[in-house]
RNA sequence: GGCUAGGUGGCAGAGUGGUUAUGCAGCGGCCUGCAAAGCCGUGGACGCCGGUUCGAUUCCGACCCUAGCCUCCA
């Protein structure tokens, strides 16, 4: 079996064959700490964190790389609103950007690059591009002079005369293209800014990436991946750059791209106040619904977000532990390889997260039907070593039940009424078993007898 | 207007040139003190119109519709 991915950038799904299969590096455009991350945020944060996980099981060594943008002018904009100085803002959603994708069950990249940290590398590739020609200063600002590369538009599709002619925008004078993009741009003295050799200023959105990842990951990446929305303009930049700082050399070989979340079946937007932050789904849903919802389409497809669709995913990792809850009494062996096949081979055939999903339920119901003790073991870890790969299922499945839906309940209280119905079920006095049963259901609480006492799991 | 993805059963959502996706919901049965959970069984689908084919939801063309990009955006 091979992993095979889509790559945007010849449109089709090929063999993964990085150029080190000992040393496999990985970029994805993190985000710009000016807010609390939305739905939209964790997404890719997900998808790419599913093939970390994957590249990390077939590969010797990963190294995955995501960044932060922190430095912007709606970071700018924030402080101004908020009175505050920029690196406020940028530590306190850093760390809550961090703190969230953690509560999604998100690894931690190794390598976290912050824009700030380097300021010397991206004026180091700027001036490279001047010297190869293929950028120009004017007006304090330096722009990639889009002409010089010949394969521009090769990633989004576009040819150079649909973008001229797509334009909205006035062009501004000092451009000797209207293609042409900005590498560096003059600071005001009131906003973050360093010295160059054009006078102080501070990077272009694009360079940013493809310094930082010259910087770690080296000239030529494995993978690059990020949001639908960023093949163009900020990805044709980034391979426009890194292409010509290194003569040529190929900057990225597999660009993968996960479609939009949209809401309700509508773009979020700020005007629509639509836009759901992921600490406050966190309040509704456990992490692991949240992620599991976000793994629910192909990610490639678009997802639309729905309440509907956070209430199913809660309800199949229901079922997932409690098949789990189910063989609790299996002893914890290594999962017999074969039993992953299917699951391995879907998530290898570029990310298929609902054949995945699907094989995941047929493990679970599998797991369900055997008596045979052995057998259950090795369901058992296929399920666990399964869910692990994709970021699920670790879970003890009684934690999964009984963790509140709602906080401001009395979980002591609940299990003493979970205990007296017991007693009263074996003292055959169900009337009184069926009034607790009621009362438990009236605070959102199900239980369900077992063979060897009841279990009870929070619904609201 | 240009570019890119899509339109699948009540809902979500894979996939395939002819044979069960999967989950939730529904229906029947088993289990249960009764339930729930679980198990067994079951109905229900491929936007519209042409074409290719022995046969198309799957390939080709037109059309309609949706989302995203073309401007900051995951």
């Amino acid at each position: 079996m091979t992993l095979r991915l889509t790559n945007t950038l010849k449109r089709t799904k090929e063999a993964f064959v990085p150029a080190n299969p000992d040393h496999v590096t990985m970029y994805v455009c993190g985000p710009t700490v000016y807010n609390f991350a939305h739905i939209g945020n964790a997404r890719p944060a997900v998808v790419f964190d599913v093939l970390y996980r994957l590249l990390k099981r077939r590969f010797g060594r990963v190294v995955y790389a995501r960044n932060f943008t922190d430095v912007d002018d709606k970071i700018n904009a924030a402080a101004k609103e908020t009175d505050q100085p920029i690196s406020a803002i940028t530590e306190r959603y850093i760390d809550a950007y961090q703190a969230d994708m953690a509560s999604l069950g998100v690894l931690t990249p190794d390598l976290e690059p912050r824009v700030t940290d380097h300021i010397d590398e991206i004026i180091g590739m700027v001036e490279s591009l001047i010297e190869r020609g293929h950028a120009y200063a004017a007006e304090g600002h330096v722009l990639f002079h889009v002409p010089s590369f010949s394969a521009y538009g090769a990633l989004s599709g576009r040819n150079r005369d649909e973008m001229v002619s797509g334009a909205r925008v006035e062009v501004a004078p000092f451009k000797r293209d209207p293609a042409d993009f900005v590498l560096w741009k003059p600071s005001t003295p009131d906003l973050p800014g360093w010295d160059s050799p054009w006078g102080r200023g501070r990077p272009g959105w694009h360079i940013e990436c493809s310094a930082m990842i010259e910087q770690h990951l080296g000239n030529s990446i494995d993978i690059h991946g990020g949001g639908q929305d960023l093949i163009f303009p900020h990805h044709e930049n980034e391979i426009a750059q890194g292409t010509c700082a290194h003569d040529g050399e190929l900057y990225c070989r597999h660009w993968v791209h996960n479609g939009f979340v949209t809401v309700e079946g509508r773009k979020m937007s700020k005007s629509l106040g639509n836009v759901l932050l992921v600490r406050n789904l966190l309040d509704e849903a456990p992490g692991e619904a949240i992620r599991f919802a976000l793994l629910g389409a192909h990610y490639r497809q678009p997802l639309d977000w729905s309440e509907d669709g956070l209430a199913q995913a809660k309800r199949g990792l229901d079922r997932l532990y409690g098949a789990l809850r189910d063989l609790g009494d299996a002893l914890d062996i290594d999962c017999p390889p074969d039993l992953l096949d299917e699951f391995v081979a879907a998530l290898e055939d570029d990310l298929n997260f609902p054949r995945a999903i699907a094989e995941l339920f047929r493990l679970a119901k599998a797991a369900r039907q055997i008596t045979d003790m052995e057998d259950r073991a090795a369901y058992k870890a296929a399920l666990r070593d399964a869910g692990s790969l994709m970021g699920l299922l670790q879970q003890d499945p009684e934690a999964w039940f009984e963790q509140p839906a709602v906080e401001d309940e009395d979980t002591a209280r609940i299990r003493r009424l979970v205990e007296a119905r017991s007693v009263a079920r074996s003292a055959g006095d169900y009337t009184t078993a069926d009034r607790i049963r009621e009362e438990l259901a009236a605070i959102g609480v199900e239980v369900q007898d077992q063979a060897d006492g009841s279990a009870w799991q929070r619904t609201g």
